[in-house]
RNA sequence: GGAGCCGUCGCAUAGCGGUCUAGUGCGUUCGCUUGGAAAGCGAAUGUGGGUAACACCACCGAGAGUUCGAAUCUCUCCGGCUCCGCCA
């Protein structure tokens, strides 16, 4: 959510805004009834000082009893008007908090306008394709010879876009998330990681979270990520949704707080199952566990000063970055469109990673700078050294998307016979170098 | 799931229909005092809306209601604690 305030000021600007976004939305008409809110609150206001006023003079000593009882009628009158003014005032705040939730948040300069995804921008790319000498298979295909993919067993007990991990790669899934919990607890490894990537931030390691993966819906509409309903698993009786990120139940952690200027920044690392129905999607990338209805991340999710968040979000990247060096995966870094980016986010940048089974770069890593824009929303504030305050800024990002980076790792590492060698990294944690078909 | 308590300004508490535009203590900040400090004394200290700035208004977990008037009474919901039951 944007500030009212600036909206009214910068009317040209965001009508920009809107039009970049491709977001049907009259705003003329909006601040036409905004003007009109403004006009009821000050009525509705005046009333109760009215009534307030008169109020104090009924229950005061002096009044007369035949003064007492004709204040009282005029109170009835008064009651009635207030009331009418309030319901006005009700049903004209309903609409406006609507139209308020439609408003996207504002690109970053650097964002390349653009209608969807062909207008990304790639920043920079890393890391050699792999050159094989026989044809790359695709990770369903390597899994499910290895013995480490069953999809179809759990197309039968639970239905499609669901899998059984098995054997060294549920190893494998638990030494990623011990490495990468690892580098994001470890101050100095931090430090590095920002002096390479040349970014300057308050290093300050991240608070290992395990988060819950059910959420109320009204908190997924403060965290502006309830846009699709149809995308969620939804629990009306008990009023509870399964969260499709970590960063659903991380943003909303510090909901109606003030921090104080020096708590900043503040770095939460959570490991959680997301959940997606993917009504979008039907008959896309079905095969294998690309795109799958329940996968495991670890997620970043960020509070800072407004003043460090883009600074913030370049530090996150370049964590992102150091986890898929160290893995050695080719990978390209993104900057998404003003068609493309979320809802929330201001500014976008996406990571790549090369899956050689279907000779492209897919979406692996995903950074999105929402500036104060969730933090308006879910009223988590900062307290400058000035006495004033202002919605804090809020980063999230990927570590891990366990599934995808398993995919990567899969056909990057494959071999002519069909087994995976384990990226060094990963080799103390598997226990072996290489993964083959259990005999 | 059953029974009983409870939710007030950072924390702790008062508040039992009008004097609550919410009192007090702790904490914090500033000042006095001091060679310096502690103690003591004095003052300030919630959030949001609104305004050029004031005024003004709202907020006592959330919402609805009763009333001329609600932190206070009623209802619904949310959350917490204690006991019982169940359970990893």
């Amino acid at each position: 959510m944007l500030d009212i305030k600036f909206i009214r000021e910068q009317k040209e600007f965001i009508k920009e805004v809107l039009r970049k976004r491709k977001t049907k939305f009259d705003l003329d008409a909006f601040l036409a009834q905004d003007d009109k809110r403004l006009e009821i609150l000050k009525n509705v206001e005046h009333l109760r000082s009215e009534q307030n006023q008169v109020s104090n003079r009924i229950a005061s000593n002096h009044t007369k009893d035949a003064e007492r009882a004709q204040l009282i009628s005029e109170m009835r009158g008064l009651k009635e008007e207030l009331k009418k003014s309030e319901d006005d005032l009700n049903e004209i705040m309903k609409e406006w908090q609507k139209d308020m939730l439609v408003i996207p948040n504002i690109p970053s300069a650097d964002t390349p306008e653009g209608p969807d995804e062909s207008g990304n921008k790639v920043l920079r790319t890393w890391g050699e394709k792999p050159a094989f000498s026989f044809v790359p298979k695709d990770h369903e295909e390597i899994g499910k010879a290895l013995g480490i993919i069953d999809t179809d067993t759990a197309a039968i007990v639970t239905g499609s876009r669901f899998s059984y991990l098995k054997g060294d790669l549920v190893k494998m899934q638990f030494g990623l998330i011990q490495m990468c919990f690892e580098l994001l607890t470890d101050d100095e490894k931090l430090t590095q990681i920002a002096k390479e990537a040349n970014v300057n931030v308050k290093i300050k390691s991240f608070i290992p979270i395990i988060p819950p993966v059910f959420v109320r819906p009204l908190i997924q509409v403060k965290m502006a990520r309830f846009l699709t309903p149809e995308e969620h698993y939804v629990f009306p009786e008990d009023d509870q949704m399964l969260v499709g990120s970590a960063e659903h139940t991380l943003g909303p952690i510090h909901m109606d707080h003030i921090f104080k200027e020096e708590d900043l920044p503040i770095r939460y690392a959570g490991y959680s199952t997301a959940f997606r129905r993917e009504a979008g999607a039907a008959g896309k990338d079905t095969a294998g566990i690309l795109r799958q209805h329940q996968f495991d991340k670890i997620e970043m999710e960020t509070f800072s000063l407004p003043e460090h968040s883009t600074e913030e979000q370049n530090f996150l990247v370049a964590i992102q970055e150091h986890l898929l060096r160290e893995l050695k995966l080719p990978y390209e870094v993104m900057i998404v469109c003003t068609g493309d980016m979320g809802f929330p986010d201001n500014r976008q940048i996406d990571i790549n990673t090369w899956m050689p089974g279907q000779d492209r770069y897919r979406e692996t890593h995903s950074a999105d700078s929402t500036g104060g824009f969730q933090a308006r929303r879910l009223n988590t504030r900062v307290r400058r050294s000035d006495g004033k305050i202002e919605p804090v800024h809020m980063n999230d990002a990927t570590a891990f998307a366990i599934g995808r980076t398993l995919i990567a790792i899969i056909e990057n590492y494959q071999q002519e016979d069909g087994s995976v060698r384990v990226p060094d990294v990963l080799v103390p944690y598997v226990g072996k170098e290489v993964i083959k078909h259990r005999s």
